[in-house]
DNA sequence: CTAGGATTTGAACATATGTTCAGTTAACAA
DNA sequence: TTGTTAACTGAACATATGTTCAAATCCTAG
């Protein structure tokens, strides 16, 4: 036989997706073989060369897209304003945003080795820029008095951190509502970059 | 042949760990075969068994080990004071021991997904313990008005998140020396839990 | 110098891997 | 109904995996 009565030609590819962003967060992607990607799809282990060239394909594939979306995403959600807001907005929204997506963060963090060189350069490329977003913020804030900061690099690095943290406890069924994490990490945001000198003027 | 000339019992043994550890840290648990390890000691795959029954417990170890200097570092390196001066130990702690031991956190955050399920509830104990460790720090704290903290345990996983992301980003031979990347951080540390109250008197 | 234990080899085991491809089937257009 | 094509199967490929074990070798105590 092939072509199992019942499959619908054009929904696989997604399926495809979805099945090994899941299974690469869950057990990793060396650990991760094509024919358990096949299985939790519904398919033999060669249909899945319909819709990929490889393996390292497929893993590029969804950290690309991770990264392409987290990218386009903070592009909508970037605002005008004083340097203290856009820093808000930043911390609201990548909260957010990764809470949304645990699985393809952790792989986006954890399978970075297992990208082939060109591969992760590009990954690598796009995360900066994610990054260095967050540094010119920091750098306003500080040529406007807003922040008091030793390094603006440093500092988004260790913002960054912090916040992406919150996906290795957070819960939905945890005591804590999303909104209120929220509040709590911008707090400690606001009070790392703005030292003793917040809520009011600058220096 | 057997025993290569040159070979001398009782050092093969850490030859073995060491090898697992910085392959592990490399390329990821799954994706090391243990004849990569042998190859890197300068034996044969069979030979490994006489130092672990099996590739877990290989992965176990290491893991163990780390989590056992961790908690008995840190145990020395308390100090009995404000909460304030336990604070700047902890953060100082932190950096200083993790920044020694790249290849040991990689994988202690990296793999847990690896180990079986009793090995994972040995060493997720330890770590809550260590967690919990900043966490009583915070709350001590917070009832000293020294600090002002929305919830010490969440205070506590951002903290150490923003702390771990050091070894991300921070390489020897970059234009910060580790003391000052200490010093940096203790100021975020310190801003992020004492709100706008430092450097001076509680609430 | 020799016996015995510790250490390692090398081959073998059953099983798993990513990938390819000829052949089979389902869906759709004419 | 027929012909065409996209989708899928099932088997095969070469290679790799963790682990075991008899045999070979080295080291050391007596």
């Amino acid at each position: 036989m092939a072509r199992t009565s019942g499959s619908h030609a054009g929904i696989t590819g997604p399926k495809v997706h979805k099945a090994a962003l899941r299974l690469f967060a869950q057990n990793g992607y060396a650990a991760v073989s094509m024919r358990q990607i096949a299985s939790e799809v519904g398919v033999q282990a060669g249909a899945l060369y319909n819709y990929t060239p490889d393996k390292q394909s497929l893993l590029f594939d969804l950290l690309k897209g991770h990264m392409d979306e987290l990218l386009s995403a903070r592009a909508q959600a970037a605002v005008k304003a004083s340097a203290m807001a856009q820093l808000e907005a930043f911390t609201r929204f990548h909260i957010r945003f990764h809470h949304e997506r645990g699985d393809a963060v952790f792989i986006s963090y954890m399978e970075l080795r297992n990208l082939t060189p060109e591969n992760f350069a590009v990954i690598s490329t796009m995360r900066k820029a994610y990054e260095a977003d967050l540094q010119s913020i920091l750098e306003a804030g500080e040529a406007s008095g807003e922040f008091t900061i030793a390094d603006a690099k440093v500092a988004s690095m260790a913002v960054i951190a912090m916040l992406t943290g919150v996906n290795t406890w957070y819960r939905d069924d945890g005591p804590l509502s999303l909104g209120e994490v929220e509040e709590i990490y911008w707090g400690m945001v606001r009070n790392a970059v703005a030292g003793g000198r917040w809520p009011d003027k600058g220096v």
